[in-house]
DNA sequence: TTGAATACCAAACAAGCGTTTGTTTTAATG
DNA sequence: CATTAAAACAAACGCTTGTTTGGTATTCAA
């Protein structure tokens, strides 16, 4: 860290609308080369792999052909570029997921399309997920309740899932989330390219889970409607 | 970081016998007031909580009641210190394991003794379990191997108890290993201490996974004969 | 009691950190 | 083309970082 000095709240370049309200300012839309987004796939890609706190604004900069200080015109600090890089993880998790049970209705098939996606989105396809996961909350204290709400936010869709499955009365919907969640998210710490792909590793676990509760009903195979 | 010069290999008071070797200099164990364990208790603390990025030498020092310079006494680099830390967590770890596990013989009792005190250990006990969890190995290169090698050496208890299990012919244990410690650690996540026990936390993730997959025998009522 | 090794302090070191500043280049607008 | 805002550079700023150094108590063995 540096100065403590927080004064000017950064240009903020980007912001819906291009009027200029009162005032009479003339106001410029973002430009056509904008790199903004570049920089933030420098991010995601670098706080995913390594956590919040092992990469610098330089790192990061490097990583969009920019110099350190040019990454202050886009985000007004370190910890806000972090809150951006990880609200556009769920954001795209989300999207993805939604997508995937799309034109799904038996609800086993719904989860196990949900998994299938998540575990695309995180052992294979996106930066971003990885932040999602290997960024602690806690690393940065001012968007701390920021980041958990949407962390929380992205999990419910999970819940409305589980809570549609039918089940035995009594069941406990929550530990079968936490578990079902935890045992995808950690596959991160585990997986390795060669072997089980992230299809496979979704399909094994929710299979270890599915047994003793699901009706009688519904066979395994879905016709794989995704990656 | 600082300054790349790697001179001197660190004074290393410690050191199992203490002869002098060849070279007839004289030699003398630890002082009996020797606080590298207070340091150390220090380090796993911060490091189990906030990273190992996140936290500095000056904060592990103070919590020791030290000066930062002082730490050096006892560990050659922060990398070192960390390392330490990480082999004591897994040791502390593996034998609370095996303490659990002692005397038991029904392996899905076993399991379920060495899962509770896993979880006992995580969320409740010992910060040196979070460090374990909460740090990225990647976070040191040069003992990355040795951190990875040192986390295999203990799920390999895991290992050996999933493969001990009466199993129908054709499961697929090392996904049941990885869902099983994907959804102990991943509690560490939504764990609050006012809810669930970690107790019963771990006792609920093994139910789910134990489900379809136990002989119709042994019940889930073994006399808790831990914590 | 002496003397050497242990354990720590106090203060600095160079490098790197996040951030700020003033200026310059680039693209879009009238 | 002239103007203006957007976007980036280049260079610093003040501070923190991990680490080093020389010195000083403290302990323990002889």
């Amino acid at each position: 860290m540096a100065i403590k000095t927080k004064q000017r709240a950064a240009p903020k370049p980007n912001g819906g609308g291009k009027d200029a309200g009162s005032g009479g300012r003339r106001r410029r839309g973002p430009r056509q080369d904008n790199r903004r987004a570049l920089l933030l796939d420098a991010a995601a890609r670098q706080f995913g792999g390594r956590g919040y706190h092992a990469v610098t604004m330089r790192e990061i900069a490097a990583g969009a052909d920019m110099l350190a200080g040019s990454v202050y015109y886009h985000f007004p600090s370190k910890d806000d570029l972090l809150i951006a890089v990880y609200e556009e993880g769920v954001r795209r998790l989300a999207d993805r997921v939604e997508a995937a049970v799309a034109g799904i209705d038996d609800p086993w098939d719904r989860l196990a399309a949900a998994c299938r996606a998540h575990a695309n989105m995180l052992l294979d396809d996106s930066d971003y997920a990885q932040v999602i996961l290997s960024v602690h909350p806690a690393d940065v204290p001012p968007g701390q309740d920021q980041l958990i709400a949407l962390r929380d936010a992205y999990e419910e869709h999970f819940r409305t899932m589980i809570e549609a499955l039918p089940l035995p009365p009594g069941t406990n919907r929550a530990a079968l989330r936490f578990t079902l969640l935890g045992a995808l998210n950690w596959s991160k710490n585990w997986y390795r390219p060669g072997a089980m792909t992230p299809a496979q590793i979704s399909r094994e676990i929710l299979e270890i889970l599915r047994c003793r509760l699901a009706e009688p009903a519904a066979e395994t195979g879905l016709p794989e409607p995704g990656g």
